[in-house]
Parts: structure tokens; sequence; C-alpha cells
DNA sequence: GCCGGCACGC
DNA sequence: GACGTACGTGCCGGCC
């Protein structure tokens, strides 16, 4: 392979960026992975980007430097990095060996020395050098050949700015050799580089391009005309800007005795790297690198697994569990859950008396028919004395509905479970709590099955694949169950787990079973009025552009707006031109286009969105919308929905409202409750804080926004603006949300410092609330975790980042996510009885949908007042307060009428 | 198939 | 003063 290209990366600078980037993560040991983890995704990313013949990787070494010589104070103040960090760096080493990736130290020196060195040796040669630091000191080795990418953190977000020797003078209108100049002048504070007093980067770069270098800038010090300090403390420190440009430049001369061609990538130590990998945990690395197959991953004790074929032995199988009285079990089905088939079953059978425990994997085919399976089963999932643990119920309940099942007796979700422990992580597949929870290993999902448009599904595999796939899935259940158990009661949250969370996924699989019936044809209406109405606008737009383009492309309208027509930028983004609604108000009263285009923009969404995205998802058989109510996505407890989302259909805007004219009742008989808590998160931030003040205004049934403003403002509640009223309003959504003041100033369109002074003044005048909000934060640092009013939990290491933002995030969401979090903890609780006391009572009414703060049941018309009643009650006294929770009830033929 | 920009709700 | 800010889901364009 002939060499074209080295890349050579600053592992210090960069693994110490990755340290801080991303905020905690560990194995389930406690080893600390995030340094590690973060390195290699700028790693691999870069190397996808430039595909290099070679690569190294350069590390500084604990062992002084010739700079220390020179000048004793270098980096004296540095303190060591953080434990967290150093015992990554092993780490990483190891990774870097597997993957037969060359390491380059070298005593006496930094990384930065190397790394120039490798540079000059490919200028040498006339080869390609692609540097990856953090360190914006390297941009003195940039060059034709040489180019420097920097990895930057704008909006949370990584970019790279990447600078060849034109780019740095672009950029700083001096050359990269300069550059050592510019740093001797300012000095580094980070490295204890003094430079000279009172000059920084604006200056220094001024002094340089004015005079070149350091040298002639002394040779000409007479003449500089600068501020008279600066000159005065030029003068003063000469000596220390030689030495600092002499510690700032990098010595490309560094003695190693490694070539370029020594750095040739090689195919990496697939099972040393897996190895690692694996008590890294990084599971997603090990699917892009391809370190295993479905058949590696047996560390699972084997355990015996009955591969069902026949009505004698399901019929033994069905016996066993009876005699037990217990069912673990997986299903699995085609993934349309409403109208999905089952295709197979996994159980575990407990051993009983003399029996060994076993695994059994029943299939359905012509031996074994649907039927004949169904038959054998039903009396088994609907005997609530035989208690059934599995892993994601709900879609359980679903799927079995259709087959004319209904599960009982539901003893334990093992996803539920986990996301009690932890409701942080991202996903709660099984084989990913058994890592967590187990160590153990097993396929994953997507491994055996694929993904996306070649994903399989279990009857399309191999047959002992599946049965020792489904086996080995079904056989750390009953383990999960145990640890599990363990840990909800050692965090308190039996309550929460058995009469709240378990109860409650049959409420939402009853939701998704029922659905709520949407009015197909004034949807299409609706569509064709906003589909003619955005063609007038496109036409509009295009005349005012003088030429037509797509308007759905952000990237085509800031052509438009910012190149053709001239308009100010007023915000960029990571690509361009920033064009969200909030630039476009600003350009309001600009130029004729920008009106229209935000109407185009509210009819596009709600065309694209709504009207058409909820006709796609109507069901075809039953006419109703079945959204998924997902229980264990939300860090904070709420609820989600998917296909569709319910819980944002449009409300603000009269336009957008009318969507809601399009969910009905299902038919003539019944119509649509609504009932919605008034303002349950700010009534659950008065009984948790205690504060007097708050808990009086809702006991007296006070406006609680204009009770702030008249606080915050200090007048009379009479005297309230509305102005007052909608910035008292915003406050009390901030401290809610548990945005900052940045958020706050955002949203009323004032300054940071006055969006300040109002969260001041409103802490002040809610002292307890304010005592609350301090508690809360440090309570939360010494126990790395906050808790609800049913003690769900939520942990927060972002509390413990050095990284300002971070931790500033995590002290927010602190303050918030007990309030929210016991919102949704008590509109679960309403929920689930609810849901009982219609099913008591033998009503014909069902609850239908959840939006946060809101329930919705579809009532028979019968039963209407006995409905409101049974919402009002459940709803109100789902939680013993110091505050009333009130709720407001509304009845309507559609959603749009009843809210 | 994935990511970024944008926008809707609470 | 830095730094960029809740919780979600879904659509589109643009890139691979």
């Amino acid at each position: 392979m002939d060499i074209k290209k080295l890349i050579v990366i600053d592992g210090n600078s960069i693994i110490n960026r990755a340290f801080y980037g991303i905020g905690y993560l560990t194995n389930s040991e406690g080893l600390h992975t995030n340094a590690v983890y973060g390195f290699l995704n700028i790693f691999l990313k870069y190397l996808e980007e430039e595909d290099p013949q070679c690569i190294c990787v350069a590390f500084d070494m604990k062992a002084p430097t010739f700079r220390h010589k020179d000048f004793e104070q270098y980096k004296a103040h540095r303190k060591g990095m953080p434990d967290e960090l150093a015992e990554q760096l092993p780490v990483l080493k190891q990774v870097l060996q597997a993957m037969n990736i060359t390491i380059l130290q070298k005593e006496g020196y930094e990384a930065d020395d190397i790394i120039g060195t490798m540079s000059r040796l490919c200028e040498e040669k006339g080869l390609e050098c692609v540097i990856v630091t953090g360190d914006k000191d390297a941009l003195q080795l940039a060059s034709q050949k040489t180019r420097i990418k920097l990895p930057v953190t704008r909006k949370g977000m990584t970019e790279t700015h990447e600078y060849d020797d034109q780019a740095v003078f672009e950029k700083y209108g001096v050359t990269p050799l300069q550059f050592i100049d510019v740093k001797g002048l300012m000095g580094d504070p980070s490295d204890n580089i003094p430079g000279v007093a009172g000059v920084g980067e604006k200056t220094a770069l001024l002094l340089i391009r004015q005079y070149k270098s350091i040298e002639q800038l002394y040779e000409n010090i007479e003449d500089v005309k600068a501020r008279k300090n600066v000159k005065e403390n030029l003068i003063a420190d000469k000596e220390k800007a030689f030495l600092s440009k002499k510690l700032a430049t990098i010595d490309k001369n560094v003695p190693i005795d490694i070539g370029i061609s020594d750095c040739m990538k090689q195919d990496y130590d697939t099972e040393k790297l897996l190895d690692i990998f694996r008590r890294l945990e990084f599971k997603n690395l090990i699917q892009k690198f391809q370190l295993e197959s479905a058949e590696d991953v047996v560390d699972v004790t084997e355990c015996e697994c009955k591969h069902i074929k026949t009505a004698e032995g399901l019929a033994e199988v069905v016996r066993d569990i009876v005699a037990n009285q217990e069912m673990v079990y997986v299903l699995y089905s085609d993934q349309n859950h409403l109208h999905g088939k089952l295709f197979s079953l996994a159980v575990i059978v407990n051993g009983q008396s003399e029996k060994e425990a076993y695994a059994a994997y029943i299939d359905i085919n012509q031996d074994l028919t649907e039927e004949y399976v169904m038959d054998m089963l039903k009396p088994v999932f609907e005997d609530p004395a035989v208690r059934k643990i599995g892993h994601h119920m709900k879609e359980d309940i679903v799927l079995l509905h259709h087959y004319g099942i209904q599960i009982h007796g539901l003893h334990f979700d093992t996803m539920i479970g986990a996301y009690l422990v932890n409701p942080s992580r991202n996903s709660y597949q099984i084989d990913e709590i058994a890592q967590e929870f187990l160590k153990e290993h097993i396929p994953s999902d997507e491994a055996v099955f694929g993904k996306g448009k070649k994903r399989l599904s279990i009857n399309e595999i191999e047959k002992t694949t599946a049965v020792h796939f489904a086996c080995r899935q079904v056989s750390v259940l009953p383990k999960l169950v145990k640890v599990l158990q363990d840990k909800i009661k050692a965090h308190d949250q039996e309550h929460l787990y058995y009469e709240v969370e378990l109860p409650l996924i049959e409420v939402l699989a009853d939701m998704q079973i029922i659905g709520f019936k949407a009015d197909r044809d004034k949807l299409l209406e609706f569509s064709a009025m906003l589909e003619q109405k955005i063609h007038e606008l496109a036409e509009k737009i295009y005349a005012f552009a003088g030429e037509s383009f797509n308007i759905n492309s952000p990237k085509q309208l800031g052509v438009i707006l910012f190149d053709k027509l001239g308009l100010p930028v007023v915000k960029k983004t990571k690509t361009g031109y920033s064009t969200n609604i909030e630039v476009l108000e600003k350009l309001k009263g600009k130029h004729e286009i920008i009106e229209k285009l935000m109407e185009y923009r509210h009819l596009v969404k709600l065309k694209s969105t709504y009207a058409d995205g909820l006709l796609n998802v109507i069901d075809e058989q039953t006419g109703k919308i079945h959204s998924s109510f997902n229980q264990t996505v939300t860090v904070t407890g709420r609820i989600s929905s998917t296909e569709p989302n319910m819980q944002n259909i449009p409300i603000r805007l009269a336009l957008g409202r009318e969507i809601r004219k399009m969910f009905i009742a299902s038919d003539d008989e019944y119509v649509l409750v609504d009932a919605d808590y008034s303002q349950i998160e700010l009534r659950v931030l008065a009984h948790i804080s205690g504060d007097p003040n708050m808990i009086d205004a809702f006991v007296n049934d006070e406006d609680i926004h204009r009770k702030t403003a008249s606080q915050v403002f200090g007048v009379p509640m009479e005297e309230v603006t509305s102005l007052m009223r909608t910035r008292a309003k915003a406050v009390n959504f901030g401290i809610v949300y548990g945005i900052g003041d940045f958020s706050l100033s955002q949203d009323l369109g004032i300054t940071k410092k006055e969006a300040k002074k109002y969260i001041d003044g409103y802490l002040e005048k809610y002292g307890l609330v304010k005592q609350y909000m301090v508690d809360i934060v440090h309570l939360a640092k010494n126990q790395g975790y906050v808790t609800t009013m049913l003690n769900r939990r939520r942990y927060i290491p972002e509390l413990h980042a050095k990284n300002f933002v971070a931790r500033s995030f995590g002290e927010r969401i602190s303050m918030n996510t007990p309030i929210q979090g016991s919102a949704a903890d008590i509109i679960k609780i309403a929920m689930v009885n609810v849901y009982r006391k219609l099913k008591e009572r033998r009503l014909k009414s069902r609850l239908i949908l959840q939006v946060h703060d809101e329930l919705i049941v579809e009532a028979h018309h019968n039963e209407i007042d006995e409905v409101k009643e049974i919402m009002k009650n459940e709803m109100s006294n789902a939680a013993e307060m110091t505050v009333p929770l009130v709720v407001d009830l509304n009845a309507g033929k559609s959603w749009y009428d009843a809210k």
C-alpha cells in the first residue's frame, strides 16, 4: 500500500476533552469509562473521515521535560489529573494496543513535540499529515501538507475546526510560525507560561501582525504604539517574552526511533479488543467493530432447553407451570402488536420438589397449531394465581388480546424493574440489563434478528439459533427478578413498583388496545385545505425570492434569505445559517417574505406531522389511533407516547387546535370526559417545600401567576398588569421545568441579568422554596440521586462534573426532577385508581389517554356523571398533600370540545 | 440508515 | 467570565 497520509493524535489532549465532554460513564464495576469511550468515538470519527494509511497516538510522560529545565515553574501549578481520568489512561493504551496502533511517548518530551517531529518527517517525505488535538498550540505546525483538526464544543455539540497554514492566517492574520510569537507575548496561564503582563490574545495578535516576530518587535520597541502600560510591560517583561516563546516552541527534533512506515494501519486483534470492550461494556462499539456473532455470546450458564414439538410435550409444560403457580416467559411475534402474530414462546419452569428447572421453547407450526397452543395457554395466562414474570409485558397483553386472552396475575416485569432502579438508561433490552445486573452476556436482539429493513422474525432464522437465543433470554429472567427485587426493596420502592407501576402496565395496554377514534374524513379535508394554502404561500415566497426553491430546506432557505436577499444573519448553526422561528421573529418587518415563511412553516408542520401524520397511523381495522404508551422512556417518571405521539397535539394556536376536533368519541353512545390537574407541579412544589406563602395561594385558590407577580414586582394583586403576570408565569414555568436564567431570558426576550433578578426575587418571596432548592442540591450531591414523593429515583452524576455547564445542569435537574417526577407519580396513581373504579363498577366507560397532567375517559352517555365523579375523586385524592389537588373537568364529543 | 434542524406538547 | 441550558417525538432534507 502506498503511504499518502499519516494521522497523529494527541492522546492526552483528546482523552482530556473526552473526559470532560462526557459527563459520566462507568461499567457496572464502577470503573470510569467516559474518557476512553469519548476518545474512541472521536478517534474513529476522524479515522473514517481521513482514511489514512498510517496512524499513531502520542502521549505525554510524567517525567519532567526540557521545558522544566529551562523554567522550573513550567506547569508547576497544574494539578494532576483527577483519579477518574488517570485510571483510564492505561485502559486506553490497552485498547490502542489491541487495535495495533502505534503509541509514541518519550521521556523528557511532551506529546506536542512528538507530534511536531512526526509532522516534520511527513513534510520531508512529501506526505500529508493530519494532527488531531484539542490544544491550539499545535496550530504552529500547520502547513500546506499538515492540517490540524481541533475539536471544539459549541452548543453542546462537538464540531471540528480544521486548519492548514492558510486557514490559520485567515482566522488569526498571522502565520503558523508567528503563532509561537503570539503565545510568547500572551503567555498561557494553564501551563504557567508567563508572557507579558497585560497582554492577551487580542493585543498579542495585533503586535505580531505588525512586527512579524518578538525579535523585531523589540528591535522597534521605541516606535511601538500601544496603550501606555502595554508598552511599559513589554519593556519590563522582555526576558519573559523570549523565555515564553522558547517554551511555546514545539520541538520537531525529538529523537525517536520510529518512522512513518512503522505506523502502518494493521488489523485489530479482535479477540483482545472484544475482551476489553466487554469489560468496559462498550456494547455499541462491539457491534460497530462486529467483534462478535450471535453464537459467540454464550456466557450464561447453559440451561437445559427443551424444544417442545408435540401436544404431549406442551401438556407437560403446562402441567408443570400450573404446579409451580409461576410462569416466566418471553413471547416472540411479528412487530405488529395490535394485530400481531405469535410465532413462539420460551418459558422457564422452576424446579419443584425433585424436578429440575428447565427452559422450554414452544413454537407454533403444523404439529402445534396456533389454535391448539392458544387453547392450552389461555387458562394459564388468565389464571391470576399463576404468577407471570416477563419482560415488557404490556406488549404481551396487547399481543394476546386479539387471541382472546387476557393476562392476569402480573407478578414482575423486569423491564419496569430495571427502569425503577435506574430510569436514565437509554435501553432496557434484556441483554443489556442482564449484563448490568447479572454480569452475564447473552446475544442482543439486534445481533440475532438484525435491524431495519433486514430485520427477520424468529421463524425466519435458523431453528437451533432461535431455540438457543430464546432459552438464554428467558433463563436470565428469574435471576433478574431476584436482583431487581432486592434493589427495589433497598431503594424503598416496593410501593411504587407493586402498587403503581406494575398495575399501570395493564392500564397502558388497555389504552393502547382501545385507542382513540379519529375522524378520517375531517383529517383528509383539513389536509387538503392546508395543501391549498401552502401552495399559495409557496408561490408568494417564490415571488419574493425571485426563484423557486425548497422552502423546507433550511440550507436552501438560508441561501435565499441571507445571500440573495441580504438579510442580516442573526444566528448560525453548526452547518450554516439558522432559520428557526426565533431568527425569523427578529427579521420580521425587514422583508415581506418573513411573515409568509412563518405562516408556511406553521402550516407545513400541521399538515405533515399532524394531518397527514395522523392519517398514516389510523388503524384500518378499527378506524382508531392506537398510540403506544411507554413506561420506561423518561428520566423523570413521566409516560411517553409514540406512533403517534398523542402528547404533543397542538393546542396553543387556533388553527392547530382544530386538530383536536378530529379526535372524537368512538360512536354516538359515547362522549369524551377530559380532566386535568390545575398547576399540579406548582402544588407539588408548595407541598414539598412547605412554603407558607405558596401554600396559602393554593389553599385560598388564588391565581398563582398573579400572586407571584404581585410578590416579585411588589404591587398589590389588583395592580398586577398583564405583562407582569406573563413574566411571573414564565418564572413559575421556569421553576417547574428547571430552566435557568438564560432560558428564562430567551423566553421573555429580556437580558440574562433581568431574568436572574426575577428568579432571585421569586426565591426571596418564596423563602422555603429557596431553602428547598439549596437543600435538595446539597442532598443530591451527597447521596448521588434525588427522589420523588413515591421514591422514584434519578441519579445525577453531573453534579460532580468539573465542567460548569454540566454541573449547573445537574443542579437544575436536582431541583426539578422531584417536582416533575412527583407529579408523574400522582397522575399514575390516579390512572390506576380511575381504571380500577371503572372496572369495579362494571362501567362501559374507559380510560383512553394521558397527557402528563390530563386524563381522558371515553364515557358512555349514561355514565357521564358517574365518570366525572370518579375522575374528580380519584385524581384529587391521589396524594395526601398540604395543598388541594384541583381538577378541571369537561365533557364533549371531541377532544376540542372536552378541553 | 443516520444526523441535524426545526417545531409541537407539558 | 466561562459555558449553553427540561422532558419528550416526529417530520424533512441532506448526506452516506
